[in-house]
DNA sequence: TACTTCTTGTGAACCATTTCACATGGCTTC
DNA sequence: GAAGCCATGTGAAATGGTTCACAAGAAGTA
């Protein structure tokens, strides 16, 4: 038992894989499961079962010895783990292609990140309206980002003004960060950015089909 | 030396890893640079020396001892690895939100990801046109990809239907799919599936937010 | 209560990846 | 053409992640 006190580096694996056992807890709930075991979770997510129990084990022990997890109790226990049992307050930047089709996507809101407030810099789209959020002139983002209480930025605008764009997201005390654009963007050490790279994974797919490359696991 | 012939199991890092290198040297060479040594590279990316260079080597010897690599020969190298020196011929299936944005990248296209044919079930969207592409209807699919010479499909069609259209995408000789839909599809083991999940990428964030976990690097 | 069955939680073993460290060899200068 | 410099390429060591294997606990049965 390492209560989450205890300090311990959890792999990106780990946090991902926990990512999948809470969706596919979802699904369980819905299929009115009562418990899961980590045979049942480990096929379904094409992984062992000692794999899953070792996820969970560096956060406590929510299973019970010979029956398995209770379904909902371990989906609220990676919900605290992955602090999705609160409210995020997350804004776009640039309401472009992809910024659209993410403003528009309900699924966000679900799991708690929601999206509350979208920058652009072209006076086309300033003011007017995405899904009854009004584009703010991104003139205004530092002085409307802290206003509005936002702690996660998404960042939809072309790599070449992005890394003006993080500075000024930093500079208004932002520490996380999802990046769409294709660059390697400078933040302190302090914030959390991550990158959401496609055309990295359609090349992952051609090296496949080239070399005959058998995947072990999809990500 | 390890020549492209010697099957080795390359690991999914070292490709990702081998896409960020591909980026850079294409960065590079706009910037004029002749050759570039392990250590800027490592530098750009935010990796060791060491790394660039062991990743490298899995596939021959490409650089000069005291000089480093030459930009343009390593990224036609990185090209030819990838398998990105070529053309695929590539469906997107779900002309919806994310679907459209995907079909105005440009970017795809000039990496010879180009997107030849878009299909949907949407009355209202079967024959219009998307940047110069008619969508055609979803029944026509096996017919259609098959007369394409259709390689890889893009999927971006709710998560309730996906398994479906994936039956029927193999079934069309279809052996590398990217697929927007959280959830897990099931594949034969020929081919080959990557799931892009935004979501994920999310958690990550609100995780590493409330463990103060320091990254180590961003995907 | 004793016995069987089932599945967790976890050190230890195993395997993969990253980093170290240095011999090697090309390039330049004198 | 010898010497010095520099950065590659790569075995070996170190680190990190996954799987094994089993003790132990919970539930059901008799
Ligand atoms: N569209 C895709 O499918 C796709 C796929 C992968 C990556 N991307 C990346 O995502 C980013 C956005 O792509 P897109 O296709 O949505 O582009 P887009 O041009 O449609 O949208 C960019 C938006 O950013 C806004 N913008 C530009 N400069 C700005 C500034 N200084 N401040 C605020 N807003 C600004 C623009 O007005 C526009 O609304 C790009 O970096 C692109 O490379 C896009
Ligand atoms: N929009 C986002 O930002 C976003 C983010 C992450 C993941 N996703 C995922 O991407 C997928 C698409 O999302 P979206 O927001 O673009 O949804 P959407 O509803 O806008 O688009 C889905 C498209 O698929 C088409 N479709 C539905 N059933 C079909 C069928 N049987 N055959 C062919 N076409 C069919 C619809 O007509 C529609 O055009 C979903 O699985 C979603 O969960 C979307």
């Amino acid at each position: 038992m390492s209560p989450a006190s205890v300090k311990k580096r959890i792999s990106e694996s780990t946090i991902h894989r926990l990512s999948l056992y809470y969706r596919t807890l979802s699904l369980l709930e819905k299929e009115n499961y009562e418990t899961v075991s980590s045979k049942e979770l480990a096929k379904r997510e094409k992984l062992t079962p000692a794999q899953v129990r070792k996820d969970l084990s560096f956060f406590g022990s929510f299973g019970t010895r010979g029956l398995g997890y209770n379904v909902n109790e371990l989906k609220k226990k990676i919900e605290t783990i992955l602090g999705i049992n609160r409210e995020w307050r997350v804004a776009l930047i640039g309401v472009g292609n992809i910024g659209s089709a993410l403003v528009s996507y309900k699924e966000f809101a679900k799991q708690g990140f929601d999206i509350v407030k979208l920058f652009d810099n072209d006076q086309r789209k300033i003011g007017s309206n995405h899904k009854g959020i009004i584009v703010s002139d991104i003139k205004n983002l530092e002085k409307e980002i802290q206003e509005a209480n936002i702690s996660m930025v998404i960042l939809a605008v072309p790599a070449t003004v992005a890394q003006y764009i993080v500075d000024d997201v930093v500079k208004a005390g932002v520490t996380a960060i999802l990046n769409f654009a294709p660059i390697n963007l400078r933040v302190p050490p302090y914030v959390h950015l991550r990158n959401e790279n496609m055309a990295m994974e359609l090349e992952y797919l051609s090296f496949a089909m080239v070399n005959n490359h058998s995947p072990k696991k999809t990500k």
